[in-house]
DNA sequence: CGGCCTCTCAACACGGTGTTGACTCTCTCG
DNA sequence: CGAGAGAGTCAACACCGTGTTGAGAGGCCG
C-alpha cells in the first residue's frame, strides 16, 4: 500500500507513473524482468531515463509497486474465502487452492519476477512473504479448527504443515507456469495438490510398522 | 560432465582453474552469487580478470562447473539409496528425505546460487533439473512399486505425486536455510516433510463426503 | 507578476562485463 | 640447439546499464 513509487506527488504526473507501471507489466509478460532495462520502461512510458527516476527510485521499486497491487488482491480474496470446511472439506480445500492458483496465473509475470527478485531484494522478499503469510494464516487456522473438531488428527504442527503445503503450491505452480522439468501438466495440477493437502491434513497413516 | 570450463587444456594451469573454483565456492558461502564480481574470482585465484576468461567463459560457467560436482554426488547417493520400503516404509522414506536435506545443506551455497541463476540461465536450469530428476525418478519408482504391492492406494499419478513432493522439499529446505518467513524450524523440517510424504503416498482419506 | 514547486532531460560518473592484441614462457621436433 | 607452436598472461579498450547532477521549462497560487 501507500507511497510506493513517487516521492512527494500531489497533482498530475500520475499518468506518467501509471504509464511506467503499465509498460512494466506488459514487458514482464513477455520477457524476464532482469532483461528489461530502465531505458525501455522510460521509453515505453514516453519519458527519458533520468525522468524515470523522478517516479521510481529503481527498477525493483517498480516491481514493488506491481506486487503491492497483488498483495492487496490476495488479502481481499483470502478474506473472502469460505470456511465451510465441516460440510465439504475436499471441496472447500480444492476451492481454496484453486484460488491460490488463479491469483498466481493472473499475475504470472509479477509472480515470476518477484520470486526471482526476492533473492537479492529485501523489500521484495518482505512483500512476497506478506502475501504468502496470508495463505499460511488462513490454512493453519482451518487446519487447527479441523483438528479441534476431531476431523483431522493432531500429531503434526498445524503451522508447519500449512507452511510446507503453501510453499509446495508456490513451487509447483511456478514450475508448471515456467514449463520446467520436472513439472506436471497444468490440467492435473490442482488435482494433485488438493489430494496432497487432503491426505496430509486428514490422514493418519501408519504403513508397515512403527 | 567433463570439459566444463577450460577450452583445450592439457598440461598445467589446472591449478589455476581449481583456484577459481575454490575461490568461488568460498565466496558463494558468504555472499550472494550476483554480488561476486569476476574481478574477485580472478584476484582470489591470483590472476587478472582477462585471464579468468581463459579458464571460464563467464561467471555462470563457474557455477555450472560447481553444479556439475553436486550432480555427480546426487546421482551417486540416489543410486545407493536402499529400497527396503516393504519392511519399514516410514523409516525408509525418512532416510531418503534426510539424504536430500543433507545434500542440500552440504552444498548450500551452490544450491542457492543455482536456484537463483536458473531463472536466467538455460544451462543452469537444465543441470538443476537433471539433479531433481534423479530424486523424482527414485521416488516415483518407489511409489509405483508401493502401489503395485498394495501398500499405497492408486488413484493418484505416481509421477505427479513424486514431482510435487520433491518440489516441496526443494522449496521448504530453501526457505529454512535462508531463514525466510514464512518458514519452519530447521529441527522440525525433516519430521514435517516425512509426515507429508507418508500421508500423501499411503493415505486415502475421504473426510466428510466427497 | 514573482516565486515556488512539479516535472524534464543532457551530460556525466561509475562499475561490471567481455574482447583484442601483443607478449612471455615452455615444450617439442627437425 | 634453434625455430616455431601452443599455452598462458595481461594492459588497454569498447560497451552497456545504472544512478546522479544541475540547469531549465511550465504551471499554479498568492
Amino acid at each position: 500500500m501507500a507511497q510506493r513509487g513517487r516521492r512527494t506527488a500531489r497533482v498530475s504526473g500520475d499518468e506518467r507513473q501509471d504509464a511506467i507501471l503499465i509498460t512494466a507489466e506488459a514487458l514482464i509478460g513477455e520477457r524476464a524482468f532482469d532483461d528489461i532495462s530502465i531505458e525501455e520502461l522510460a521509453t515505453g512510458a514516453g519519458i527519458s531515463r533520468p525522468t524515470f527516476y523522478f517516479y521510481f527510485s529503481s527498477k525493483d521499486d517498480v516491481l514493488l509497486a506491481l506486487l503491492d497491487r497483488v498483495i492487496t488482491e490476495v488479502e481481499h480474496r483470502v478474506g473472502d474465502l469460505p470456511r465451510d470446511f465441516a460440510s465439504d472439506p475436499v471441496g472447500a480445500w480444492t476451492r481454496s487452492i484453486g484460488m491460490f492458483v488463479e491469483v498466481f496465473v493472473a499475475h504470472r509475470g509479477v509472480a515470476t519476477a518477484a520470486i526471482a527478485a526476492r533473492a537479492r531484494n529485501d523489500e521484495v522478499r518482505a512483500l512476497w512473504s506478506k502475501s504468502m503469510q496470508s495463505w499460511v494464516d488462513f490454512s493453519s487456522d482451518v487446519i487447527r479448527s479441523e483438528q479441534a473438531r476431531g476431523a483431522a488428527p493432531e500429531g503434526i504442527d498445524a503451522h508447519d504443515l500449512a507452511v510446507s503445503l503453501n510453499l509446495m503450491n508456490e513451487r509447483v505452480i511456478t514450475a508448471v507456469l515456467n514449463q520446467e522439468s520436472p513439472a506436471i501438466a497444468e490440467s492435473g495440477a490442482l488435482d494433485v495438490l488438493s489430494t496432497i493437502w487432503i491426505r496430509s491434513i486428514y490422514g493418519s497413516v501408519n504403513p508397515g510398522r512403527r
